[in-house]
DNA sequence: CGTGCAGTTGACGACACTCAACCCTGGTGG
DNA sequence: CCACCAGGGTTGAGTGTCGTCAACTGCACG
């Protein structure tokens, strides 16, 4: 499972450059961290369960994990991508015994820092800075699910379409871009809320018209343009 | 617009019920509160709409309010019920500048404590026990969006079956439940990302069946056992 | 007395699900 | 060294649920 390696060191410097702790001085990020450790974890290796007891929050460093949940069918569902910054199970931390609503799941290798319960409780919590920093990203992720919520009946190609720009974080019109996880179509399926079959189609007249081609598992964006096109929902002219 | 009474004085016995308030004593209630006044507002009144500048937040006193957004095809999708006790745009408070993410709209006549965005980041912040309460509630808005995502191909039945149970807020198995608030086929529709029609032949076989029924808007779950049958998308045998 | 909203019903069609194959790769064990 | 298996990707054929469009009722409201 995953690979905790108690030489491994935090470094203060890394987790200052981190938007959420920008406005921290750096004895504060000495309290702040207190009873952390970095963690290393790689592909597949679950952080923690859902159904399990929350004793532990978590900021990723580096990578990419997948928050999930059991839907109907007893399926995997993806309700969340966690990249770099990303505060993970922190709004569940000052509920004594609260259990993890959801399981995540690391893509790739990746790093995260582990904190306590306690550790958010006695010090994450006195700090304002911080308080404003964790719901900044919260109301994010919140505007992303209503997003997806209001999604939900538009065509397949466009809810791919706006999750494969929503991992890529397009900046430009014209770049390549390549999506800073492994992303497999079952992966893509679950976050839309579709299937495997569904998603190959789509994406594989992606790949025969150059839009976007697949690397060992990396999924690269040659078209940004024609993608945004998509996403609109609008007729791709030409070809 | 919103009917704003000047007259109507805070009354802070009925703020000191409200679980979210219940760790504070009654200066640290009169602090909270300052410059916030409680505001009345009628079926349909708009208390803010998405893009507005945020200047304002409010807690939910009686009635319900729904949060919307609009979809790639410019029609509403309702995100969340916001019933008593329900926090709404505290989230995005502490951001200076920032915009309303979605509209809140009464649902009947309905009442909000309303307090200006300085409260929030001048004393709500200052006080962990409500930060608390507020990650609380947000966590399990979260919560409930998580499921809407896991349920977004599961029958049209079980959907608005577990819409409906979730409003009445089921407690026993063989009581009759009103819901708490007006609620139109289209706001279902809205809520489940389908459309009228499809809720309308859904819940007609169910009038049909005796397990619901429609008094003037409000909607009285009579047999909630088959309703939850229908919520865990089991065959409902008999009849 | 017209207009708008809520609810209803029927006919039709499309998009995506289901099922069933199949290929290719990498890893594991006999 | 090869057989086997699991996971990822792909394709085709058939099916079904739900969306779309259209028409109609009843009611409230100014």
């Amino acid at each position: 499972m995953s690979l905790e390696d108690p030489a491994l060191q935090m470094n203060l410097g890394e987790l200052a450059e981190l938007p959420i702790f920008s406005k921290l001085t750096l004895p504060q990020l000495g309290a702040i961290t207190s009873g952390g450790k970095v963690v290393t974890t790689s592909h597949r290796d679950n952080v923690f369960k859902a159904g399990q007891f929350a004793t532990h929050f978590g900021v990723v460093l580096s990578g990419a994990y997948k928050l999930t949940r059991i839907n109907h069918k007893n399926e995997e569902t993806v309700v969340h991508f966690g990249a770099c910054g990303d505060v993970l199970a922190a709004m569940i931390m000052n509920q004594q015994g609260a259990i993890y609503p959801v399981t995540a799941t690391s893509m790739g290798a990746s790093r995260y820092l582990q904190l306590p319960r306690e550790t958010y409780v006695d010090e994450w919590l006195k700090h304002p800075e911080l308080i404003i920093e964790i719901q900044k990203s919260i109301s994010s992720r919140m505007s992303v699910l209503h997003e997806n919520l209001a999604m939900q009946n538009a065509p397949l190609s466009t809810r791919i379409a706006i999750i494969l720009m929503r991992l890529a974080a397009l900046k430009s019109d014209s770049e390549v871009l390549q999506l800073p996880m492994p992303l497999t179509r079952k992966e893509i399926a679950e976050s839309t809320g579709t299937r495997v079959e569904s998603v190959i189609r789509v994406m594989s007249d992606w790949s025969k018209m150059g839009i976007i081609k697949t690397d060992e598992n990396r999924i690269v964006i040659l078209q940004p343009g024609k993608l945004l096109e998509y996403a609109r929902n609008q007729t791709v002219t030409g070809f």
